[in-house]
DNA sequence: CATGGTTGTTCCGTTATTCGGAACATATAT
DNA sequence: ATATATGTTCCGAATAACGGAACAACCATG
């Protein structure tokens, strides 16, 4: 293992624990003793990846942010998506998001949340499985040597068992022109996704995300006919015919 | 020189060009052979921090944004400050920031942007010098040790040539309440700032940046005391006062 | 005030890793 | 077919990483 990868480790401890680790906290968390963590992270702090608080504690550093801001401002695809994601959440109040794939994982580029109490709000740039949501089933019909499917964890009940009977849903995702994951990842969560289909090629997967009883309150055909809109609109959008 | 600061120059050097880099132009902004080189960005690959596409080009990686993300929704200052210089920015036309300070540095935490066709658009996490900025004096002011003047390079024929001229400027910008930067660090541009003082701390600076022929337009009354309230709003946000 | 425990930091001989030229595999252009 | 470019792999020499121990500063408690 290298060193690299050991900071790299460093990094994302104190980015997924988000409040300031002592030295010895860090070192723990990454298997090392005190002196080799505080020698990882010196560079670290060095560029501002890392920053360090009055009382020595560590933190992520505030340049992690300005690197973020500027990898995001280079997806034209988030840009082009926000405001259709926005007017759709608007209009129905639940929560739209995009699915994009990258690197073989299905990640959160860009969302606009609902206003409901209760409502679904994923974290943007966090990953989902493949096998069990709406998004990878689209990805699958679409696009499939963008994603890879390596496990079939069971999340809940409803969740498929195994590459035949996704296979049979991936089959009917295309056919449909949507999917649906209806309680596959998590309880109680049900979503209806569409694919962004421009010049031939899956740009990536609008989402619909809400609780199963409000999924089934609206009914199927309003919330596919939302979510193709919304993925038709991003679409549009992307080819440059911007109305 | 470490390898991690090694794998951090890469991580810069592909946020900062934006576009997917050759292995060879990689190696050579970090002036390396290309085998050295591939086997820095091999770490980074594997976490999505520098991502390949398919021609074998190099670029930022989509965890990047992710940390960034990460990082800026654990600034309560950011989210205290939006709506305040959103509606200041919304009233005037003109681009409104929050700079402050970090690891002795002057970076932009949160902008609201003007909506003429020449406005300032500052880049978010992007620093600022500190002799040649109101935000710099206003922190030199309050704050001396939050900050560190380095260097006195003179951007333009009004940049103050010395620490004694610079601490003129800081005496006049703590009794005024506020400061100004006329065309101090970049030509046309003029900025009036206000600092954001809550506790008997100093929590960051509201900026207000446009061109100096509207600057003079507007007034510099109207803009001081529309800078100033809006440094006010922030700070009564922070002190859990919302009304 | 002394003391025991904690913190972040520095030191240094041993050891494992990084280094980079060269060779390889592949693709495109001449 | 040849030439030039690419990304990738290999391996002995050179170097930087390793981690226990010692240090300095702090804060409780006795």
């Amino acid at each position: 293992m290298s060193s690299i990868d050991k900071a790299l480790d460093a990094l994302f401890l104190l980015s997924e624990r988000g409040q300031a680790l002592r030295l010895g906290e860090v070192a723990h968390g990454l298997g090392m003793p005190r002196s080799s963590a505080h020698r990882i992270l010196a560079p670290l702090v060095k560029r501002g990846l890392a920053e360090q608080d009055a009382d020595g504690r560590y933190r992520a550093g505030f340049a992690l942010m300005a690197l973020g801001l500027n990898a995001a401002s280079r997806e034209p695809l988030a840009a082009a998506a926000r405001p259709v994601l926005e007017a759709a959440a608007d209009e129905l109040g639940e929560t739209f998001f995009l699915v994009v794939a990258r690197a073989g994982r299905l990640v959160v580029l860009e969302k606009a949340e609902g206003n409901g109490f209760l409502r679904a709000a994923p974290r943007l740039g966090a990953g989902v499985p493949v096998h069990a949501t709406a998004a990878g089933k689209l990805y699958l019909a679409h696009a499939p040597e963008q994603v890879t499917v390596d496990e079939f964890t069971r999340y809940t009940p409803a969740t498929p068992r195994s590459r035949r009977a996704l296979d049979l849903e991936v089959e009917r995702a295309r056919s449909q022109g949507y999917a649906t994951n209806l309680e596959e990842w998590q309880p109680g969560l049900a979503v209806a996704a569409a694919p962004v289909l421009a010049g031939g090629r899956l740009y990536g997967v609008v989402a619909l995300a809400t609780v199963s009883a409000r999924f089934s309150a609206l009914g199927l055909t309003t919330i596919t006919r939302r979510v193709i809109h919304a993925a038709e609109g991003i679409a549009l959008r992307i080819e440059g015919r911007t109305p």
